[in-house]
DNA sequence: GATCATAGTCGTCTGCCTGACGATAAACAG
DNA sequence: CTGTTTATCGTCAGGCAGACGACTATGATC
C-alpha cells in the first residue's frame, strides 16, 4: 500500500437534503436562504456537518427533524405519524464545490406528504417550499420572479436535479409515491402525486386499473371521501408491497 | 446556524472499488489481500484515499487503474481498448466501520470484460478474481475451500452485495451487460453475460428476438466467429443507445 | 465422408398488459 | 332539476413476452 496512513488529507463530511413534496399540484423542494458567506442570501439545500460520532443516516435523519421536524421512516421501525422516506442519494465531492475548504457532501433524498408547515427552528423567511421546476430553472436564468432568479449555492442545482430524477425514476418501479400521500388517500389523489412528479396528465381509468390491481400496492381502509369534490372516493393506505412489478409506465418514453 | 465553521470533525475520506467481471460463466469480483492489520490476511475490496485535490471519480479512476490496469470510459471521451463502465455507488460512514479513525468510504462500481490477467502493482497472489456467491458465502461461513472461507474485511461484504446488486437490476433497463463483453461480441456472449450476473437460463431464441429487436441496442459488425462452437455466429458492437425500453425481463419476478 | 453434438437464427401461437375511450355512478353548485 | 366534477367499471385492439417447433451451419467423432 502506497500510503501512509497516518497522513491522510483532512476533509469535511456533511450531508445536503433534497427533500420533496407535492403542493398546489407542483413538485417542491425544501430551501434554505443562506445568512452567512460563501453565497450570503442565496437559497440553498438545508444540510449540515456530520458529528464525530455520527453515522450517515442519523446526520441526514438529524438534519431533516431540525429543518422540518419530519421523521425519517425507519425501514423496520414503527409507525410514527408524518414519517418521511428517507435515502442516500449520491456523494458530491469536486475539491472545488466549497471555496472555503475541501467538503464532500453526502446527499440524501427525503420525500414527504405535504404538510401545513414546513417551518424551520429560524425565521420563517429563511426556509421554504419551492417548486423545483422554479429552482432549477433559476440554473438557466429563466426564474419567475425577481428576486428569486438566482441559482442555487454550491452545487446544490445538481443535487437537486439528481433527487428529483431519482424520485422521478423510482416511482415508476416502487411504491414510493405513497410517501407523498398521507396515511390515508384516495386513488385520484395518488395519480395528482404521479402527474405532478413527472409532470404529465395521465388517464384516470387506466390509472385506477392499474393501482387497484397490483396486488399488495393499496389496501382498503373502508372509507370514503368526498374532499376532493365529486363523487365520493375510496380511502385506501399503502400495502406492504415496495416493488411494482410491472412497473408503471412513464409516458412520453 | 448552529454550527462553527472551523471547528467541523475531520474525516478521512477514501473510495472502494467492486470491479465486477465474468470469467467462465460466473461474475466475479476483484478482491486484494490486505498486508497490514486490521484485518491482515484477509481480503478486501481494492480502495485508497482520496488525494487532497482530486474529485471522487478521478480518485476512483486511478484506484481501478492502479489495481487493473484498466482505463475508466470516459462518458463524452474517446474510444478507449478495454475501457470499464465505472459509476458511484453508495457511501458508507459507520463510525466503527475502521476501527482505527473515523473512515467515510465512497463506493464506486466498475463493470469490466474478462481480461487475460488482472494482476495487481505488488505481488501475484494478493490479488484475484473470486465468484461474488464464494465472497458473499463467506459472510454465512460456507466458504468453498478452507482458507477463504473467512469474511471480507471491514464492512466489504456489504458493499459488494449493495456493488452486484446494482449491476443485476442495471442491465434489466439499460446496455450496461454490454461492459461485460469484448468490443465485438456475439447475441450468445451477451446472453451468457445475463445468466452468469442473473444466475439463470435464458431462452436463446426469445433472448435474440429481444436484443435484435431493440433499436439501437446491438450493431452488426458484419462479422462472424466461431469461437463458441457450433455455426457461425454474427458479431455486433454495442449500440448507442443506453437505456432499453422496454427493459429486459428478469425470470423468475 | 456420414453422423452427431453444439450453437445460432427464424417463426408461430397464446396470454397478458396497456392505451384509447365509452358509459355509469354519486356527490355538489346553481 | 340540471350541469359539473370526480370516481369507477367495461370493452376493444395492438404489442410484447414466454413456450416451443423447425431449420442452419459449423466442428468432432467414428
Amino acid at each position: 500500500m502506497p500510503y501512509d496512513p497516518s497522513a491522510f488529507p483532512p476533509f469535511a463530511v456533511t450531508v445536503d437534503l433534497v427533500v420533496l413534496t407535492v403542493r398546489r399540484h407542483a413538485l417542491c423542494a425544501l430551501a434554505v436562504r443562506r445568512g452567512e458567506p460563501p453565497f450570503q442570501g442565496r437559497w440553498a439545500l438545508p444540510g449540515g456537518f456530520v458529528r464525530a460520532d455520527e453515522d450517515l443516516t442519523t446526520a441526514a435523519a438529524r438534519e431533516l427533524a431540525e429543518e422540518t421536524g419530519l421523521h425519517a421512516h425507519d425501514p423496520a421501525g414503527s409507525v410514527v405519524p408524518n414519517a418521511a422516506h428517507l435515502e442516500q442519494l449520491a456523494t458530491y465531492g469536486d475539491p472545488k464545490r466549497d471555496p472555503r475548504m475541501r467538503v464532500v457532501s453526502v446527499a440524501h433524498l427525503a420525500l414527504a406528504p405535504d404538510l401545513p408547515a414546513p417551518r424551520a427552528g429560524g425565521d420563517a423567511r429563511s426556509v421554504r417550499w419551492a417548486p423545483v421546476e422554479e429552482l432549477l430553472d433559476q440554473e438557466t436564468g429563466y426564474g419567475r420572479d425577481g428576486e428569486q432568479a438566482v441559482p442555487l449555492a454550491f452545487d446544490h442545482a445538481r443535487i437537486l436535479a439528481d433527487g428529483v430524477e431519482r424520485a422521478r425514476s423510482k416511482i415508476e418501479y416502487s411504491s414510493l409515491a405513497t410517501a407523498f400521500c398521507p396515511q390515508e388517500f384516495t386513488v385520484g389523489e395518488l395519480r395528482r402525486v404521479y402527474e405532478a412528479v413527472w409532470g404529465v396528465a395521465l388517464d384516470p381509468r387506466n390509472f385506477h386499473r392499474k393501482v387497484t390491481g397490483t396486488p399488495g400496492f393499496l389496501v382498503p381502509t373502508g372509507g370514503t371521501t368526498t374532499r376532493q369534490g365529486g363523487r365520493p372516493a375510496q380511502l385506501f393506505r399503502a400495502g406492504g408491497a415496495t416493488l411494482l412489478n410491472p412497473p408503471m409506465l412513464r409516458p412520453e418514453a
